[in-house]
DNA sequence: GACACGTGGTT
DNA sequence: TAACCAAGTGT
C-alpha cells in the first residue's frame, strides 16, 4: 500500500485512536482567542475575517520550509513584485527563478515551485486546488504545505504540522517518543484537536503560539493559553520536549576553487548539475569536495595557467557536511575563449546570475 | 526509514 | 564558539 500521509478526512471517519492521552481538555477557542488578540502581521497573511490569496500562501510556505520568517521577507516581496500571480511564475524561466532565490538556500524548492506554478496553470486552470489530496500531487508539495494551503487559503479543516505544532504537541502531551519517529503520532494528535471552524486561523494561530511563546528555550508558559492541559508545564519539564534522535555528526569537506578573470573583471563560471547539491545552481569551476582534499589540483584547473595560491579560504556550513575552500586565482587575457562547459560572467551580471552564497563567498575574493 | 538538501541568526 | 534552530520534501 502507497504510503500516505494521514488526512483529516481519515480523521472524521475512524474511530478516536486513544491511548493515555486525553485531547479533548485541550480547547481550540482558547487558542483561537488568544490568536485574535496575539496574531502576528505578515506579508503574506490576509487581514483579520479575510481569506488569503492560495498564490501567496503557496508562494510563503515554499519559502518559509526550514527557513526563518526574517530570510523569507525580502525574498517574498521580491518574488510577487516580479511574478505577481501564479500564471505569471508558470510564463518565468527556471533560470529567472533560479536566480531570484539565490541565497536562500534548499534550491530543490526553487526547482518544485517552478514545476508546481506551471502544473497549476496547465492542470487547474492557474487555480490551486482547495483539496489536501489533489495538492499533494504537486512537485515539492507534501504533506504540510497541501494541509497549510488547505487551511490557510481554504479554510478547510487540516493539520499543517510543522516544527511549532511538534514542539506545543510534545508539551501539551508530554510525547516521549523522539523525532522524527514520532511523526504520525504528532500528525494524529493535531487532528484530534482541530476546531469545527476557523481552520486557517487554528493552525496560524499553532504556530505563532510556537514561535512566539512555546518557544524552544525557556518558553513563556504563563502567557499560554493552553497551560493547564499542558503535561510538561504541569511537570515542569518543559524544556525536555520534543524529544529528538541524535543526529550524525556533520565532517569537513575540503576542495580548490578557481577564480579564472579577465581584466575587464568577467569571471569564469559553469552550471551544476541540475539534481544533488545547489542543483542547477551556477558556481566557479573547483575540485570535488572530499574528506581528504584534493590530491593534485592542477589536474582539476580549467584551464592551465600561472595560479597565485591565496591565502584566504572560503569556510562555510551546509546541511550535512562543512566545507573548506583553498582559492587559486589567475588572470587570462581578454578574449581567452572560456573552456567547454564553461562560460564568462561579466562582472555587472554576477549580481544576477545564480550563485548561492558559498558561491559569493568565493567571489569576494575576485579583486 | 534514513539521509540529502542551505543559510543565517541565536545562544 | 560550537551547537542549535527555522512554517519540510524527495528519494
Amino acid at each position: 500500500m502507497a504510503r500516505r500521509p494521514i488526512l483529516a478526512t481519515d480523521a472524521l471517519q475512524e474511530n478516536p485512536p486513544q491511548a493515555a492521552i486525553s485531547p479533548e481538555r485541550v480547547d481550540p477557542e482558547a487558542l483561537l482567542a488568544w490568536y485574535d488578540r496575539h496574531r502576528r502581521r505578515l506579508p503574506w497573511r490576509a487581514l483579520p475575517g479575510e481569506s488569503a490569496d492560495p498564490y501567496h500562501v503557496f508562494l510563503s510556505e515554499i519559502m518559509l520550509q526550514q527557513t526563518t520568517v526574517a530570510a523569507v521577507q525580502p525574498y517574498f516581496a521580491a518574488f510577487l513584485a516580479r511574478w505577481p500571480t501564479v500564471e505569471d511564475l508558470a510564463a518565468a524561466s527556471l533560470e529567472e527563478v533560479l536566480a531570484a532565490w539565490a541565497g536562500l538556500g534548499y534550491y530543490a524548492r526553487a526547482r518544485n515551485l517552478h514545476a508546481c506554478a506551471r502544473a497549476v496553470s496547465e492542470r487547474h486552470g492557474g487555480r490551486f486546488p482547495s483539496e489536501e489530496a489533489a495538492l499533494l500531487e504537486l512537485p515539492g508539495i507534501g504533506p504540510y504545505t497541501a494541509a497549510a494551503i488547505a487551511s490557510i487559503a481554504y479554510d478547510r479543516p487540516a493539520a499543517p504540522v510543522d516544527g511549532n505544532w511538534e514542539r506545543v504537541l510534545s508539551r501539551l502531551f508530554a510525547v516521549e517518543e523522539p523525532l522524527p519517529k514520532a511523526r504520525p503520532l504528532f500528525r494524529r494528535l493535531a487532528l484530534d484537536i482541530l476546531p469545527a471552524r476557523r481552520h486557517g486561523d487554528f493552525a496560524q494561530g499553532v504556530m505563532d503560539l510556537g514561535a512566539t511563546i512555546c518557544t524552544p528555550r525557556r518558553p513563556a508558559c504563563t502567557l499560554c493559553p493552553w497551560q493547564r492541559p499542558c503535561r510538561a508545564r504541569i511537570a515542569g519539564t518543559q524544556d525536555l520536549y520534543p524529544r529528538k534522535a541524535a543526529k550524525a555528526e556533520r565532517p569537513t569537506r575540503r576542495g580548490v576553487a578557481f577564480l579564472v578573470m579577465r581584466p575587464d573583471g568577467a569571471v569564469l563560471a559553469r552550471s551544476r548539475p541540475e539534481k544533488g547539491l545547489l542543483g542547477g545552481m551556477t558556481e566557479v569551476p573547483s575540485t570535488s569536495w572530499t574528506t581528504d582534499g584534493p590530491v593534485a589540483p592542477e589536474r582539476d584547473a580549467p584551464l592551465d595557467a600561472q595560479w597565485t595560491v591565496l591565502n584566504a579560504r572560503v569556510g562555510h556550513v551546509f546541511s550535512h557536511f562543512a566545507l573548506e575552500l583553498a582559492l587559486w586565482r589567475t588572470t587570462v587575457p581578454d578574449g581567452t575563449p572560456a573552456p567547454p562547459g564553461h562560460r564568462w560572467v561579466r562582472s555587472g551580471d554576477v549580481a544576477g546570475e545564480a550563485f548561492p552564497s558559498v558561491m559569493r563567498k568565493v567571489l569576494e575574493h575576485r579583486q
